[in-house]
DNA sequence: ACATATAGTGTCTAAAAGACACTATATGGT
DNA sequence: ACCATATAGTGTCTTTTAGACACTATATGT
């Protein structure tokens, strides 16, 4: 038999496979929060429940997996994040009660202003504080996959300045410093986080300021490339 | 409709879902090369060619993913590996003739030993250099699968003693040092490379020696939990 | 003018890696 | 027995970068 013979005769269906989802854990920063975007589920199962955002490749309109998920982010949001890595995948017996299931989780970050608007439109979607989710009883293993995002994201904050793209498009240094104290739970030493910040030239000064009470803060942008860069010393846990 | 209702006529079949896979990036550090676990491909698609271990779920088997990894790599090593950590899932219309395919793929490592007599008995394993790839003609992606693998092996040879698990039980700390620099591909001072493990008190000394030619060095063995520890500090690149 | 609030800097200390010369302990040849 | 050589392992100085913390800078409100 070639191989030629051997496609044309395949059957997909033939076997019992897992069932395939993805789900994305998207975090912003807002009002000195960290939040996660959550939707309601409107089919079984665990129907009414609140849940990640996520669901199936739609082979015709998803060459690869991140477009699956960067359509879904788009469906509830209205943009594509500009951070969007993936996290873990999970698969075992007992996580859907249709059967076997697996699913590739992504951690994504985007700016709450960003899509806001397009949030509260869209009536199933909403952003819920990390340390407000035990209020919720989250679909299936969501609220663990939660976890291990939001404890990914607190590894970068470690030795990245990832968590800067949760903020607006521009931010200052302190809005910076609050989201890695946020994620770390710990305070930084402020020289400490400015100077490795300084010294890799990660950020760009806009140029503009903003002041509320005190001395103005400059604002800045990340620099495109600075999603990749690891700093050779973490900051200390 | 309830749930119940819904989960007894739901019909997993009714969906095209893609194909789904496993695949294991096995790494042995022997004769000061890294090697890699090939595996001769016995059924279409890609018959012939070599290729990384791996396969389908079994829903009777196994309970979950690492369930099918470790059975897939003990029907080729005859043993279950110490290390064993998820890599990245690749998911694509393009990458397997069949169709739209995902494939959740692992690092592993183990001793070379511990597993020769096994693999050479199985005609259809064999240890591959991992420089001596390209002459091979792999199925798939495995070529950037195993790309993958060993980038992130070499990030992990930065900050922690993990490929301490590809050697044999018990080794000196020259042969640990030997296969930090292969994956990094440059030289290691030693001083640092030893006062950073010893620091964080990462080995066992066996008591015992072994002299080939100059002073006999110390055979040690990794503490079991020294999989977890990360350095606060990289080696530098 | 001055209190206060936040932004941002200067500078010393501490921790850990890099560099590299040194000592230690085996083998094998004469 | 002695010495060359090979590898194991140490002492110690330098360099880098984070922590600590007091200081200066620039705004607002009274």
């Amino acid at each position: 038999m070639t191989e030629q013979e051997y496609l044309q005769t395949y059957n997909a269906k033939a076997f019992d496979s897992p069932l395939l989802s993805i789900d994305a854990v998207l975090f912003s920063y807002h009002d000195k929060q960290l939040k996660v975007l959550l939707v309601k589920r409107s089919n079984h199962p665990e129907k009414g429940k609140w849940g990640l955002p996520g669901g199936f490749v739609d082979q015709t309109k998803d060459r690869n997996l991140e477009d699956t998920v960067v359509r879904k982010l788009r469906e509830k949001t209205g943009v594509t994040p500009p951070y969007l890595e993936q996290l873990e995948t999970i698969g075992n017996s007992h996580r859907d009660r249709r059967g076997w299931s697996v699913t590739v989780c992504y951690t994504a970050l985007m700016s709450y202003q960003k899509c806001q608007v397009y949030v509260d439109a869209v009536s199933d979607a909403q952003w819920v504080e990390t340390n407000k989710l035990t209020e919720l009883e989250l679909a299936f293993d969501h609220a663990h996959i939660i976890e291990i995002g939001r404890e990914r994201l607190k590894q970068k904050a470690l030795y990245t300045i990832v968590p800067a793209f949760s903020l607006s498009e521009t931010f200052t240094f302190s809005e910076l410093q609050h989201v890695h104290e946020t994620l770390i739970g710990k305070p930084i030493q402020k020289k400490s986080f400015r100077r490795r910040i300084e010294q890799a030239d990660l950020l760009i000064d806009t140029g503009e300021k903003r002041s509320e009470t005190g001395r103005p803060a400059i604002l800045y942008r990340v620099k495109p490339s600075a999603g990749n860069h690891t700093f050779l010393r973490n900051l200390e846990l």
